[in-house]
DNA sequence: TTAAATTAAGACAAAGTACTCTTAATACCT
DNA sequence: AGGTATTAAGAGTACTTTGTCTTAATTTAA
């Protein structure tokens, strides 16, 4: 999510060399690289190798919103699983908490599913939102 | 929960065994006692070894919310942390996303402190509600 | 065409979580 | 008192997640 921020807000829209992310934002070179890997294969970013080489949000990926980056990374089966870890469980055969659950769950995935990406940059860099440990600003340029 | 669930349920609200809820609730018996041992340590339930021992809710268990189960097993960092991990994320040094996080956590302890152990399992018990995978309602006699 | 700068991929390592097993302690019952 | 049924505690194992390292592939630029 830090690193889709620190795109989100860069601008130009170029590629951004995975090393000065990394070092931007405090988080291992080879971690990071892993992280955007994910990003990558799920079609939220697309990258460039090679010098001038980078990485860069895809054109969908402005659009896109905190859900995605979510289910890219941990899978979507926070939302469609049982509180209880029964397989199965849904309207027709429900656990005892099934309905709080899922509407608990709905919270979290509207939350998720509203927030732009975009958006959320725009109003870090205005404020001056924090990303980075140091409560250093570090935006993309 | 689901043993928390199951105890609830138990009207006499004398003693089980956890050999006898391992098996009904189809759970491993040395992890249920694991288990079972984190929720009396929270002085959630109270056990009784020897022949006719077993483990039951103590009287404030019987008034307990989910909340404190949660808290009991998986701490409570989850309604206090950072949604992107900084340290110290707060009011005064806020990340972009931390006033949605914090209302969203906020629904999720909300629920969780809302629904009460004993009228969830008065619930399952009418409605024959599952806690077991095979979809079989076994509740505590 | 070669060197340098980059990401990609996969093997590897470490840490954390989930689960199991063995032994000890305790309480009941005869 | 002694045997048995039970939970407690801690060590141990296995699985999953997180993070690191090495090597390969690609691209640019001189």
């Amino acid at each position: 999510m830090r690193s889709s921020l620190f795109l989100a807000s860069h601008e130009g829209g170029g590629y951004v060399s995975i090393r000065e992310m990394s070092e931007k934002l405090n988080i291992s070179f080879h971690f990071l690289t892993k992280v955007l890997q994910q990003l990558t294969s799920a079609g939220l970013m697309e990258s460039h190798k090679g010098p001038k080489g980078g990485i860069r949000l895809t054109k969908s990926g402005f659009e896109v919103s905190l859900f995605e980056i979510v289910a890219a990374i941990d899978g979507i089966e926070l939302f469609t699983e049982c509180a209880l870890g029964l397989p199965g469980c849904g309207v027709k055969k429900p656990c005892p908490l099934h309905e709080k659950w899922a509407d608990t769950r709905g919270e979290i995935r509207k939350m998720l599913e509203t927030t732009n990406l975009v958006e959320l940059a725009k109003k870090g860099k205005e404020l001056n939102l924090r990303i980075t440990e140091q409560g250093g600003f570090v935006w993309a340029s």
